[in-house]
DNA sequence: TTGTACGCGTTATCAG
DNA sequence: CTGATAACGCGTACAA
């Protein structure tokens, strides 16, 4: 009782498998007394349309992929990509697309590109792997296939994107210690080669010129995003600079191993030091102290990816776009007045 | 130049399309010029199937699904299921299957089983969303489509299952606190509702009586495997139950939790109050102070269900299998031994 | 070893 | 409003 087709449904119900179509499709002209009488059997014998033969027969999938690296995601590994995840597969769901998942790790380069990108059939790709971009965009423009970044892509502004306005948020978190009177405050980014890393810089250095302070190059501390790096750097800048009062971690992640670092180098947070972080991934909350931080619309992000290449697939946006979500300030425990204001 | 098909390369290649058919797909029975002639065709057009007719022609989609709950990833959005997808992703990649991602929320239900168990045609689904699994069981099994299950399930002993020895895990973490001379060890555990959980309470009670401790059931704490939860349940515990010198914690999210808690009181974590945690995320390193924890193969156990739902697919296993992979006790500065036995 | 012909389940087109 | 009929692209008996 399992398998039962289109024509077998149209057999049932005395109607010709094009009415049959035609109800399940929703399309106009068809009798109420033969929708009626196909809508009796679907339910009755529970028939399910085949998703290859319509796939086939439409051309296209309604599939989209979602396309991250092992890299993105250990880093990320503290709950930003499930949100993510989550964000794009509701969207897809509501307008009946389905997702398909995929990572690509360098040890598997090959593979990936065989199997993942020439045998399968994708209507669209969002891409969460800044670091591949540059080896998928030919290939996904040779096959014509539309893709949205989630982030920003220096060379890629051919392709659409979505992303939290990295230096407005920055910006505003630095802005956040120099009103609690730090003057000496430290920065703690990504790899400048990631176009975010770059805007989060950048927000950083604007909020302070604002405030009339020069910037000093030598407290800016390149890291991974890991919390790894986080406390490795707090470490090794602990007692070359102990001027500096507050730091701005790039990340929640680095700010943990800040925090960590600061911990078992006997300083108090925010005593001693002031940390501000950005991200607020589920367990900056819970941090010790809880993390003061830079709120961005993870889900929010994963829905306007889904919607944005839906919309390019069904050919309803045409050009490029790129969108910037706004992030918010979220002040809790690890921020205090500069010592010396009080 | 994007779409050529079958017909086209037989044609250019000077053979029929069974030719080609078989070289693609790795049968016998062809000269090594025709598969040569092929070949080159194939590269020069940069020729690649359509899976769609592809799968319609074979009847299997080679696609499973891996089906999260929102709720499962919210609680465990901590690095766990990125990892447990990559494991599942890669050991696909490696057998050519492609997976596609599924979240259940409760919000979605409806459009969720219209969409995704009705439209869809999966070859078998991974299930990682205890609290669904009565309710899909039964769909699963009307439509015979194989399913394994990430965890353990009371009722559903019916399907496969890969996990973490829970118990022995536990066990191990408990009697590491008895080792270092705690007696008044208190447990915080997830919903007992939960297999899982019950199984870690039964490790932690085994533990006691194999120390010849009895359990006192006034410190077992009942949390939600949420950082919040771990926080709350620690803080309430805390002043009902002093003579408690270590706490068991049944996941690293609420250990964090549970820190911060401590944290908050003023008391000393391992000098006034040992934790210990369960699963090893990657945040588990840095926290203040870093967590002793039982580390799981969350990685492994994602290849696991692959490589078990894909014999179970390709009909090389048919019998229902439960697999338990062994925890490891990661010993870092959370615990301290008590300081009576000093 | 190769080629022919048909089936897979839908959708779209075009007469009625 | 309805019903043949032709794609859609591939796999595979079966025949040669």
């Amino acid at each position: 009782m399992s398998k039962i087709n289109i024509d077998q449904v149209a057999r049932y119900a005395f109607v010709s498998r094009s009415v049959v179509s035609r109800v399940l499709n929703n399309h106009p002209h068809v009798s109420d007394v033969a929708r009626e009488r196909v809508m009796n059997v679907v339910r009755k014998y529970n028939y399910q349309r085949n998703s290859a033969a319509r796939s086939l027969a439409a051309k296209n999938m309604r599939e989209i992929g979602i396309l991250s690296t092992r890299n993105a995601n250990d880093v990320m590994s503290n709950g930003f990509s499930t949100l993510l995840y989550l964000g794009v597969f509701e969207e897809c769901l509501a307008q009946r697309y389905s997702v398909r998942q995929m990572f690509i790790s360098t040890d598997m380069k090959e593979e990936f590109q065989k199997f993942i990108l020439n045998e399968h059939t994708l209507d669209g790709v969002i891409l969460f792997a800044e670091e591949v971009t540059d080896l998928l965009a030919a290939k996904l423009m040779t096959r014509e296939i539309p893709a949205v970044l989630i982030g920003h892509a220096p060379g890629l502004s051919g392709i659409s994107s979505v992303d939290v306005d990295n230096f407005s948020g920055s910006c505003s978190a630095v802005s956040h210690l120099v009103r609690l009177g730090h003057r000496n405050i430290g920065a703690m980014v990504g790899s400048q080669l990631l176009q975010e890393s770059q805007d989060r810089l950048a927000g950083y250095r604007k909020a302070l010129v604002d405030a009339g302070i020069a910037v000093n190059e030598d407290v800016i501390a390149i890291g991974d995003y890991t919390q790894r790096s986080g406390y490795d750097q707090m470490m090794s800048r602990l007692r070359r600079h102990p001027e500096v009062t507050a730091w701005f971690c790039a990340s929640d992640t680095m700010a943990m191993g800040a925090l960590a670092a600061l911990h078992k180098s006997g300083r108090r947070v925010p005593g001693d030091i002031s940390i501000v972080g950005f991200d607020d991934l589920s367990f900056a909350r819970y941090t010790i102290p809880p993390l003061t931080t830079i709120r961005q619309p993870i889900y929010q992000k994963g829905r306007c990816a889904a919607r944005m290449i839906i919309d390019r697939i069904s050919g309803k946006k045409t050009e490029v776009e790129h969108r910037n979500l706004k992030p918010d300030l979220v002040i809790r425990e690890s921020c205090g007045r500069h010592a010396g204001v009080l």
